[in-house]
DNA sequence: TGAGACATGTAATCGGTTACATGATTCC
DNA sequence: GGAATCATGTAACCGATTACATGTCTCA
């Protein structure tokens, strides 16, 4: 098997905006300034390089529309290559390290998983964030006992660690609960 | 006045670290690898460059010791313009727009806070992030409004935003109440 | 007619990742 | 003797930031 080009994070988010309509570089571009789906580049420097690796790659084709008009755009759409390197990506196995390293990446595999995964895959991807945020959440909190009382800043941040990952695994326990109210 | 040369954001970590003690390349990377304070960069090829920089702009020194040995250490300590620069950023004023889109630098500002903010700039700090947080939360969560019923993934994906700044108003507030009750 | 949105790019630079490279010390 | 740890670096590559550059269309 041939192996397939490595994508940056911000090619996958470019590959999931581009899964279920074709869009200009400009128009990506719109969608990272306007949208919080995690605040990607907004400089064309960043963007339009990004889809020529991926049209190089032969991740996604880009055609002109308009050649008549004085204001062609260059939209781009995946290729099945592209859709195969999305899905494999969104589809990746969630490891407990690689969720506490890389947690926004899994928000973003969430948030194209509509007609990728199945209730059960998303499922199960919930069920590991919750868990490792879980006990990643419980280890931080412990250190925060062998912390100097008298030096509270540390503290106080690394408190915001142990916030944040149990507001995340309870997130996801509420995620899960809805999936489920609505499997039937 | 000079313009001070740019620091990047690990090298805000190194500085940060370097606050009450030398330490040398290898040490700065232990404590990255072993402390949960922002996973930074572990390997070599960014730590030693990183010092080399901040030495070349005059934020640390470095110094050999134990030339004699056959282990030698370059042990590095802030110079009062890495202080200087250290201080003027975690001193730096909290924009809702910076705090939202920087988050975990605030954090890490927060992390090295000791005898370098007053109590009062601390709680400014603290309110700033709780005030910015809170209302981008609910920013979110009105966009959560709006968005399709039939596909729940990338609500679920908005939502954890929602509950992510949620739990850092929460924690912003806890903290200045622990603040304040220390003050008397 | 001027502002602002539409639309696409390039160039310089910088910093981080990955991998490579070397050698001493300590402990089993 | 070998593995793990101590300790310091370099080189190639890649991708993001910043700034620059160009021109059109639309609407007030």
């Amino acid at each position: 098997m041939t192996k397939t080009p490595p994508v940056s994070r911000l090619g996958y988010a470019i590959l999931g905006l581009l899964k279920d309509r074709a869009l200009s570089g400009y128009d990506v571009r719109q969608e990272f300034t306007t949208s919080p789906m995690g605040h990607y580049s907004d400089s064309p420097g960043a963007i339009y390089p990004a889809l020529k690796r991926l049209e190089r790659d032969g991740f996604v084709a880009g055609r002109v529309e308009g050649k008549d008009t004085l204001r062609p755009r260059r939209v781009y759409r995946l290729t099945s290559a592209g859709r195969a390197a999305l899905a494999a990506w969104i589809g990746a196995k969630p490891v407990a390290r690689d969720i506490i390293e890389n947690t926004s990446d899994w928000f973003l595999r969430l948030a194209f998983a509509t007609d990728v995964l199945s209730r059960a895959e998303v499922a199960t991807m919930l069920e590991a964030i919750g868990a490792a945020c879980k006990s990643y959440a419980e280890e931080l909190h412990a250190l925060t006992q062998t912390m100097p009382a008298n030096q509270p800043y540390p503290r106080f941040a690394l408190n915001h660690g142990v916030a944040s990952y149990r507001a995340t695994a309870a997130w996801a326990a509420q995620c899960l609960q809805e999936l489920k109210g609505k499997s039937r």
